[in-house]
DNA sequence: TTAAATAGGACTAGAATAGTCCTCAATGAT
DNA sequence: ATCATTGAGGACTATTCTAGTCCTATTTAA
């Protein structure tokens, strides 16, 4: 199904929330109840965030999250990345020996091909993106963004 | 990880042998031993490919799989939905309370437009392009595809 | 000093995936 | 006709991954 973890689902839900609001600093507890996400999970989101320079992190009273950076400046391929590790569609799974028989390796390099054609598809897209609503008009104001296929290939 | 399965990863692996071997038809246990795969995991995702319709079957002796379409005209978005079901990176799992709470179904719209820039990507690679070596010189002769992700939002 | 908050990691339960196997149906060859 | 070959369909198991929870330590404002 090529799917998203329920994990990286429930971070756009906490990020675009937090990206509507950046002035202020959010507790764990505030995100958890806002969202309607359990408490322990949301902690969870939010640590991998933070490690993944996403978040930003203040402990102790009056603590809690924020933004690293401006929303526009937070791609999609980014938060994809911190939940759930480098974007790849495959991984060479398949035992040396069948890759030698088949020369089927000769499809990997391929497959990077692809990999970095969705990458980009991924890294286009901001948090920004996200917050604003989906509906036609407020979106022409996105620029073209061109994505050649065959330029990865050269 | 934003990963494909496994079976996936061997359906292409079959696929593309059998792209370069058009002519013939090919059964489940030479395909197995071809490409090392065990022959209960090639007869399940060649069954599989026959039900998306990107293979044809021929029963009893003599029998055996051939791809029903030329190699162009074989996407790997095809070879993705027929081994995972449709292609889509989230489904709305959050809680239908949780979502009014957070207005966080506001940002569904644009997860569709992503969605929609990966299948594009997906869809414009095909069959042809993978048995091709990835290396440059050889993939000059790929005509320009432009996906333009903001086009997608109006 | 205490309460509030995050950090880090261990742990469990459930779901999904990978992989195997069995029986039935179809077809060509003898 | 019969038999060997080959796919169709589905049931089943084991393993891996994901989701979700919880505990303890650390930090900081009041």
């Amino acid at each position: 199904m090529l799917r998203l973890s329920k994990l990286t689902d429930y971070a756009t839900v906490i990020l675009s929330f937090m990206a509507r609001d950046t002035d202020q600093m959010h507790a764990a507890m505030e995100i958890a109840s806002i969202t309607g996400i359990a408490l322990p999970t949301v902690s969870k989101i939010l640590k991998l965030l933070v490690n993944a320079k996403i978040l930003i992190s203040t402990r102790g009273a009056k603590g809690g999250y924020e933004l690293a950076r401006a929303p526009a400046e937070i791609s999609i391929a980014a938060v994809i990345s911190a939940l759930e590790g480098p974007i790849a569609l495959t991984e060479c799974s398949i035992s040396q020996q069948g890759c030698e028989q088949a020369s089927g390796c000769e499809i990997r390099g391929n497959w990077n091909l692809i990999n970095q054609t969705i990458h980009n598809a991924l890294e286009s897209v901001t948090l920004a993106d996200m917050v604003r609503p989906a509906r036609s008009q407020d979106l022409a104001w996105k620029q073209e963004i061109l994505i050649p296929v065959a330029s990865l290939y050269r």
